[in-house]
RNA sequence: GUCCGGGUGGCGGAAUAGGUAGACGCGCUAGCUUGAGGUGCUAGAGCCCGCAAGGGUGUGGGGGUUCAAGUCCCCCCUCGGACACCA
């Protein structure tokens, strides 16, 4: 290497950092969480655990860099931070690569989690690394399944036969949750509807109390992700009406939001798919064209039914019933639109008022009757009438608004006892059943004379048996009922031959209470140790996608709240803060293969360094937002970090250096910029924490080059806080430039700078001077000046006085020292 | 269809309580450094008119409240997301 004299820049060689230094953190171990003893206050954060499908991607780098800047700077700020990290590694991709590799699952699992667990300590994540926990392995399911058997026990885990939604590609059930817009959250293939029996968990038993404890969170969580859970439970109000049927010794409750409207009822629809149409048509010349109806009802798709505009349709079951207020006889019907498993599986049809009515009236030619005042008539516009008005052709009801209405037809109801007040849930029971191998066996034993008999808890974990490649080919059934030497066992209870339940759990299972197993990964002795449990949680800081919004956070919610109802928790929300970080898109669409444009991360972290490319992230614009990566520089990033790593070569005064004999004015930006960084990280503005970092590195740069020089303490002070700032975004910079200062490692050992509010003070602030509020001068006047003063120096400014042109002016308006707005009427 | 978010320079984005719009950066231009490229440094810049001083205009569009509006209110356009027959 030729030498060029003095001109020899120093250069910024962060593969040398990282080889100097993750082998120093490792031995420091700066992140423990777990040393007895420890006395500083606690605190948990917590990024949401990956699913090891390859190697970590550009939306993870970005997840754990806004994770990773939370957790280091409350470490920063004297907390004990848990931070840790595992991976929620069963599910169907292991199970489709072991398919095509003619293995079991687990090697491609664990080889994936050793690569991402790799490329986290590259990209220098903080994780605690003591407290690791992979969902796949028996020491963690054994406690999925405890946890399983104690809601077993108390009726929160059962079985039933319903219409479920199948799968085709997966051949598997999904849970409500997982079916997106009609297709498979995971393969987005079509989904379809099954009639099987399944085990469900009592989710719906805490509607009310998901809903409420939402004010628990009002605070710390995205008020969208409150929406879309409040809109997802999806309570609603109205009441039971009971309609007597011919033919029939039970009437029929049908559930409605609008009991008001019960006059304007001119027919009754009851679900297709229903026990209750079948019952209806069963030995009638009806049902044949019943079950006609169905298959065809069967055959269109999720997809077809979602179609806004998709015709009515729908058999006359040649059936009626009588409306309880009017005496009517009015015609039963069955129609798709109606929910087999919503309120009651029955309607009271009121075409005039409900749009979804008036379209299988005007189909089918049946009565329409307004009984709330409008201008516009139903049949003719083809628009049902929703809004609020008075009530017409409804007995007691006439002349009452809807409130009014509902109030009083309430009270008529229960008088004549056929109806009263009801609540209802879109929520449903979540079905944990997959029929496939990668998950956790769900701990029943079905014995023709027990029933249902949980396996012994000192005979968990129930284990996966061995099965490999072919042998775990979805066929409709669990590859787990193939396993005869696994299945076939004596039943616990009476000793006779009977057979392991062959589904295994819903992998949301595992993610439900994994926040609870870090507290102690390795006891083989509970779930989770409910005294640490005191000390730690809940979570106070939650990191992940909004992906989950409804789904994982949900169930985890719901999961809090029966351990809490079990006395193992003292608090009933999980999670006190969260933040959604947005995704990591390329030229304007989600990066993928097939696409084309993918970024792979690993090549980034080549080209640029660990540091750039987590800088790039906290900097391209607040963390909820997606990134688009064409449209941000890591290569300016990096730039930037060798500009703030080459200040703490020339700083030349010793660690230590009294701040306070040093240059005021650098002082002040120091102590401004530290405390503004203070305020963006805990309002998760980190794109401005990089900024104001970047407005210290120019000060301290300026001061160096060109002002009180190199030996100044307060230089020292300026790029002694810039390290420990940029430590939560690019910590081997940041740990380099605090060796480069002399300081032994770690800078993540260093305190947080402490702010001293006399150098927040400025010494002079620039006063606009408006006319008629457009601006027109400034001037710099001492931030305690008066008032008074301020309006006397800017009436006196020669734009003000030229404008005025020695007239009066009509006001001024003084907000000093900032403001000085002067109002001349025209 | 319903419900939520957004729309600020060429680009990513800043903007405590309504009070100097465009912080910080990318890209760009000019200059210095360099054999060249890159790096580094200095300066410039919303747009329009002007050599300049200066003026006009400006946060999707229109209206309103106010001394003062990116910020508050009403209407519209547009992009994105969630839910999608839940009675």
């Amino acid at each position: 290497m030729s030498q060029q004299g003095q001109d020899e820049r120093e250069t910024y060689d962060h593969e040398a950092m990282q080889a100097a230094w993750l082998p120093v953190w490792d031995e420091l171990a700066p992140f423990r969480s777990g040393t007895p003893g420890d006395d500083r206050p606690k605190k948990y954060v917590l990024d949401m655990f990956p699913y090891p499908s390859g190697d970590l991607h550009m939306g993870h780098a970005e997840a754990y860099a806004l994770g990773d800047v939370l957790a280091r700077y409350w470490v920063l700020r004297g907390y004990n931070v848990m931070h840790p990290i595992g991976w929620d590694a069963f599910g169907l991709p292991a199970e489709n690569a072991a398919i095509k590799r003619g293995e079991n699952p687990r090697s491609w699992t664990y080889e994936n989690i050793a690569q991402q667990k790799a490329s986290m300590r590259r990209y220098a994540c903080s994780f605690d690394w003591d407290r690791v926990l992979n969902t796949c392995d028996p020491e963690y399911y054994r406690w999925n399944q405890w946890l399983f058997l104690q809601m077993f026990n108390r009726g929160l885990a059962y079985r039933k036969d319903g219409a479920v939604n199948w799968c085709p590609s997966c051949q598997t059930v999904l849970a409500n949750e997982q079916v997106v817009g009609g297709m498979c959250e995971r393969c987005d293939g079509p989904v379809t509807k099954r009639k099987l029996n399944q085990w469900y968990l009592r989710i719906t038993d805490y509607a009310q109390r998901l809903l409420d404890d939402m004010s628990q969170l009002e605070a710390g969580w995205p008020s969208k992700v409150l929406l879309m859970q409040r809109n997802w439970i999806g309570k609603s109000t109205g009441a039971k009406v009971s309609f007597e049927v011919e033919g029939r010794d039970e009437p029929i409750t049908v559930y409605t939001t609008r009991p008001d409207t019960l006059y304007g009822a001119t027919f009754m629809i009851v679900a297709a798919d229903s026990d209750l149409a079948a019952e209806l048509v069963a030995g009638t010349s009806v049902e044949v064209e019943l079950v006609k109806y169905l298959e065809q009802v069967r055959a269109a798709s999720d997809i077809e039914r979602q179609s806004t505009d998709r015709p009515k349709t729908g058999v006359f079951l040649q059936r009626y019933a009588t409306n309880p207020v009017n005496g009517e006889r009015i015609p039963m019907w069955a129609s798709d639109y109606v929910l087999a498993d919503y309120g009651t599986g029955a309607i009271m049809a009121v075409p005039a008022h409900d749009q979804r009515d008036l379209d299988f009236a005007l189909k089918f030619d049946l009565p329409v009757r307004v009984v709330v005042e409008s201008d516009s008539d139903p049949k003719v516009t083809g628009v049902a009438v929703a809004d609020d008005g008075l009530h017409i052709n409804s007995g007691p009801l006439d002349g009452l608004n809807q409130d009014d209405a509902i109030a009083k037809i309430l009270d008529v109801l229960a008088e004549r006892g056929t109806g009263e007040y009801a609540e209802n849930f879109r929520l449903r029971d979540w079905l944990i059943s997959r029929q496939r191998y990668w998950g956790t066996p769900i701990p029943i034993i079905h014995c023709d004379a027990c029933g249902q008999v949980p396996v012994p808890e000192d005979q968990l974990p129930v284990r996966l048996p061995e099965l490999a490649g072919d042998q775990l080919r979805p066929q409709g059934v669990s590859p787990l009922a193939a396993a005869e030497e696994w299945v076939n066992v004596a039943c616990p209870n009476c000793g006779n031959p009977a057979q392991r339940d062959a589904d295994t759990m819903d992998t949301f299972f595992d993610s439900s209470w994994y926040f609870l197993r870090f507290l102690n990964p390795a006891d083989d002795s509970q779930a989770f140790d409910p005294e640490l449990a005191k000390q730690w949680l809940p979570v106070e800081q939650y990191v992940g996608g909004v992906t989950h919004a409804i789904l994982h956070l949900l169930y985890a919610r719901f999961f809090t709240k029966v351990l809490h109802d079990l006395g193992y928790l003292e608090f009933t929300e999980p999670f006190t803060k969260l933040l959604n970080q947005g995704m990591v898109v390329m030229n304007g669409s989600a990066m993928s293969k097939s696409r084309g444009n993918l970024v792979r991360l690993s090549d980034e972290l080549d080209a640029h360094g660990v540091d750039a490319v987590r800088l790039t992230m906290v900097f391209a614009g607040p963390p909820e937002d997606d990134i688009d990566w064409a449209d941000v520089s890591a290569a300016g990033a990096r730039k930037f970090l060798a500009r703030a790593w080459r200040l703490a070569g020339d700083v030349t005064s010793a660690p230590g250096a009294n701040a306070a004999d040093g240059d005021v004015a650098l002082r002040k930006v120091t102590h401004k910029m530290v405390h503004e960084c203070q305020l963006a990280v805990e309002d998760y503005r980190f794109n401005v924490v990089v900024a104001r970092v970047m407005e210290l590195v120019n000060a301290a740069r300026k001061a160096i080059d060109s002002g009180c020089g190199p030996a100044d303490a307060a230089v020292r002070e300026a790029v002694e806080a810039a390290a420990i700032i940029l430590s939560l975004v690019a910590p081997f910079t940041a740990e380099d430039m605090w060796a480069r200062l002399a300081h032994a490692p770690s800078v993540m050992r260093a305190a947080w700078p402490q702010v001293d509010p006399a150098l927040l003070v400025a010494d002079a602030v620039t006063c606009a001077v408006q006319i008629n509020g457009k601006l027109r001068d400034t001037f710099d006047v001492n931030p305690d000046v008066s008032e008074a003063d301020l309006q006397e120096m800017a009436l006196a400014r020669p734009a003000v006085q030229t404008a005025l042109a020695g007239a009066q002016p009509a006001r001024v308006i003084v907000r000093a020292p900032k403001l000085v707005n002067v109002v001349i009427a025209s």
